[in-house]
DNA sequence: TGTACATCAGTGAACGCGCGTTCACTGATGTAC
DNA sequence: TGTACATCAGTGAACGCGCGTTCACTGATGTAC
């Protein structure tokens, strides 16, 4: 809104740190581009003057660091709130919410993901979101499911989605299929499954058509055991 | 270089276009930021005064696009250079190839994918690079390593690679294991192997644990009758 | 061979703009006496 | 209960900067006669 705010009563001037970060993500959605998020374009979105941006902030550079906070806080929440039950599933369920959360939200990934960080270090909010990406690792590892160090794995897993909604949003020219969902379940199954897979492998591996054979062997194998519909694994439509 | 460039003889003036491009890289790579490249800047780093970038580029805009077609066609060339042989290495090859030439040119890298494309439809030398990928897919589905849609598995394999790398890029204080290439040569076998399964996956799959014991069959079948040495798949170190 | 002219490859100076940021100021409101 | 004062929550106007871009101009060089 343009209007004009209501001045905040004594003791709630906080209460216009929230409104501006707000204003700044909208200014993000609405405009479909970083470079629309100006203090004057903030403050005007926010209902006030231009310079009252620095009663809540030191510069321009910490508002946008509180803006990457919050949406490390909302991916945070999307994990927590995707995990229990299944851990093979969960994962493929957080992975899905997370895609889907950039896809919703491209500008605000873009801006969170492809700035250059400002210090050394990983932010608490950015940390905690790590955190719950290896917790939905750690319980596949728990029962065996995958093998392997749960860090390597959560950043190899993490890669493989943030990778594919990377480029969808940067560069949808390309021949992407129609389907979106289909294509995240697709990237989650790959990661899934070569993440499960790649901790078998053996120090020596048998030349490229032996190794189809048994991966055509692998197949079968399960085609011939299997009852749950596809959808259950880590990449199931299923939630 | 700063010194004044010398003016070109006549019929020569396109000269100036490439020395432009030039200095433009140059300024992205020991800048380390995209907002150093400024038409100021450019030009005094060409030894030529601002208003002559305008003799070869509409506007500044022109010149990022120029620039970013030049790194188009520079990965395009490093997967020809790395197709031949065996179709599932030299896809690893132009894997790990892509990935260190992102991490050795990372703001140029960034620059080109993240800059939200200019207009509808995929410039020429992209097309022409993903051209390369997907042939290099094409070939392991003809040799059978891998089934499915080329197109959409060169997706599937470019969305790990760049995400892996991209993160790297941005990111670099997450726990990333210490050795790159490494983690490079986890990802390409990750992303190489997870399509491979994908690919062999029934419509129906059983629990998590008879999947656990399937993979680890899977495993154990290939430790058994393995020769070459790990590097030598689609990750492998060797090229 | 000389010379006027067209063209090429640029240059210097300036324009206008929007940006982040600063500074002195205002007006409402709670509080001490 | 009245009132002076401190504090809070902002505002209006301006500053300086660097940017992309434009415009009139320059000087070397090839070419026609």
């Amino acid at each position: 809104m343009t209007t004009r705010r209501v001045r905040a009563k004594r003791g709630e001037g906080v209460l216009l740190r929230e409104e501006i970060l707000r204003a700044a993500e909208d200014l993000l959605a609405e405009s479909g581009s970083e470079e629309a998020l100006t203090l004057r374009a903030v403050a005007m979105r926010a209902g006030v003057s231009t310079p009252s941006v620095y009663l809540h902030f030191a510069d321009k550079e910490a508002l946008v660091e509180a803006v990457c906070m919050r949406v490390w806080g909302e991916l945070g929440r999307l994990f927590s709130d995707n995990l229990g039950g299944d851990p093979f599933l969960a994962l493929g369920r957080c992975g899905r919410a997370y895609a889907r959360f950039a896809l919703e939200h491209p500008v605000q990934y873009r801006v969170l993901m492809m700035r250059a960080s400002p210090g050394p270090g990983v932010p608490p909010a950015a940390a905690e979101c790590f955190r719950h990406m290896v917790n939905a690792v750690s319980a596949c590892v728990e029962t065996r499911v995958i093998e392997g160090d749960p860090e390597e794995l959560a950043l190899g897993l993490w890669s493989a989605v943030h990778g594919c909604v990377s480029l969808l949003i940067a560069q949808p020219s390309f021949p992407w299929p129609r389907d979106r969902d289909a294509l995240i379940d697709h990237i989650v199954r790959i990661a899934g499954f070569g993440t499960a897979v790649y901790s078998r492998l053996p120090k020596t591996l048998p030349p490229s058509a032996d190794l189809a054979a048994a991966l055509d062997d692998f197949g079968a194998r399960l085609a011939s055991g299997g009852e749950q519909p596809r959808g259950t694994e880590p990449g199931g439509a299923g939630e």
